[in-house]
DNA sequence: CCCATCATAGTACGGTCGTACTATTCAGGC
DNA sequence: GCCTGAATAGTACGACCGTACTATGATGGG
């Protein structure tokens, strides 16, 4: 049906929204159908139970990170310049209102056995695997160097970017953006 | 009193445990005290609202961190082995039971302030700094460069830590420690 | 235009939350 | 060994939680 389809985006749009400051276990059904203007019992009629909803926020944010990260990245050209896309747009991906969904996710689900942290644990791997790709693409093409290791390379890209969300959202320091640059620079680099 | 400081003590120390998988919203006082055969009421007395109890259960951490990570570490020879010393700990404080309480913690309320976040992001920022001044002296005994920019290693070696935490973690790379010690081998000798 | 089906609202329930307030137990100084 | 004050328990409250169940409203195919 068209109209519940439409809701349900609606209703997971927002719902990731709050999922990226709140988490998914912070996140209350009530609070959210009332943000939405919709009754507790309409909204959840949609997904029958919060742990439902709570996968459905990791999918809908993995395919927002497909559209908005992931896919125009890779029209950048091979090798490094692709890689450097696909960091930077996941850095304003990062930078939205409640930073990066992934980041805050780890973190609150990582004890958490579950659907959820499933869900979100494949979804990190495969962020993670597009970049130790796309790496390795740089290889191939001898834009990097042969001892370069893809999945290190995407390692430490994670860190950078969990080092700036901390700078940048938490301790507030004005230079984030600068670390990050140079660390990226750094890590690139080492890889030539 | 003595007894009631040795209460306070143990509920914080159990509380600060459970904060490291649940965070400190997620934590509640009904079940902790439950855990602790205390009353709820009897526990609450202690702290007076639960922000409070948050607060307390971060400065308890910071207490913990100092004792455990920072103090032994700095026992360390000067410069790079001091250096290597603190990471070493801080890696084996985030491979207890939950993790590192800092890093959840810092994605739970990067976003929500408050005390118990400004607590936490005093906390970091002493951590960062401490990593900060070690690298200082490494510079200063000639064992790193001159150029080295010792915000920006902290800020290196704060990212290592948290992708070693979602790969070991989340998604359960069994590589994870290795890639680490490879990211701490090439931050230090890129310092040289 | 009716009817089946989907979408949403309404209501209710047991449970737990944080936080008051009051009562009880306990420990130590005289 | 009482007396005082600290430490803990008891009880109650309103709010909100997630989740059933039922009813009403909308919608589109025949």
């Amino acid at each position: 049906m068209r109209k519940g389809e439409a809701t349900r985006a609606a209703i997971l749009d927002r719902a990731t929204d709050l999922a990226r400051s709140t988490g998914v276990e912070g996140l209350s059904i009530g609070r959210l159908a009332t943000e939405l203007s919709l009754s507790k019992s309409g909204l959840f009629a949609h997904f029958g139970s919060k742990e439902a909803l709570q996968v459905a926020i990791v999918e809908h944010a993995r395919e927002q990170f497909v559209a908005r990260v992931i896919a125009p990245g890779l029209k950048a050209a091979r090798g490094e310049p692709r890689l450097r896309a696909l960091f930077e747009r996941w850095l304003s991906w990062g930078s939205q209102a409640g930073g990066c969904i992934f980041l805050h996710l780890a973190a609150e689900l990582d004890d958490r056995p579950g659907p959820a942290r499933d869900a979100l644990a494949a979804a990190i791997r495969d962020l993670l695997d597009v970049l130790a790709t796309t790496t390795r693409v740089a290889i191939d093409e001898g834009q990097f160097r042969g001892d370069v290791d893809p999945h290190q390379v995407a390692f430490e890209l994670y860190g950078i970017m969990a080092a700036t969300h901390a700078a940048a959202r938490l301790v507030g320091d004005p230079k984030a953006g600068a670390r990050t640059r140079r660390a990226l620079d750094g890590l690139i680099a080492r890889c030539r």
